[in-house]
DNA sequence: GCCAACGTTGGC
DNA sequence: GCCAACGTTGGC
């Protein structure tokens, strides 16, 4: 399957997914129940990832990653020094899961959110229409239309 | 920096 | 379970 994780990149960026010397990346941090479901009952390992930047001069489509590790619980959660903890999840029940990635490509040429908004083949994106979530779904077609605007 | 959209919280 | 108040996201 295919999906798109958007990231703020003065917080963390496609540079810094390049630069990981592990080579593998924890996706944690996300406390939206939406995303939350995407990730612990439809991601799997092998699914194909967009990476997006948001808040920032383009927004834009930057790279692609892969997705190296099935769910498991965000670890940040039960960290009282992370600002990502969460007192009312517990390890029997946790409330929030990440995803190992590792980067596969860096776009050339970004794609501008005004350019997918352009392209007809992406009218459907989910990330036209949710502007606010921030793992979110990609279709097939809508994958492969944005690997052939990026190869151009 | 503004503001629209939308997610979350909490009182009732 | 509703909904008002509030907080956050994210494009511009």
């Amino acid at each position: 399957m295919y999906w798109l994780f958007k990231t703020e990149p003065d917080a963390y960026s496609i540079e810094d997914l390049a630069a990981e010397h592990s080579a593998t990346t924890r996706w944690d941090g996300i406390r939206n129940f939406q995303a939350r479901n995407f990730i612990r009952d439809k991601l799997c390992k092998g699914d194909e990832v967009l990476i997006y930047h948001s808040s920032c001069k383009p927004t834009a489509i930057v790279g692609t990653a892969k997705v190296v590790s099935n769910p498991y619980p965000d670890p940040s959660q039960f960290d009282q020094q992370s600002t990502y903890f969460d007192g009312k999840s517990s390890t029997a029940n946790p409330r929030w899961f990440s995803v190992d990635i590792t980067l596969q490509k860096r776009f050339q040429k970004p794609l501008p959110l005004a350019q997918l908004k352009a392209t007809e083949k992406l009218s459907g994106m989910v990330l036209l229409k949710q502007g606010r979530l921030s793992i979110q779904p990609v279709t097939p077609e809508e994958f492969n239309a944005i690997m052939a605007l990026s190869s151009r």
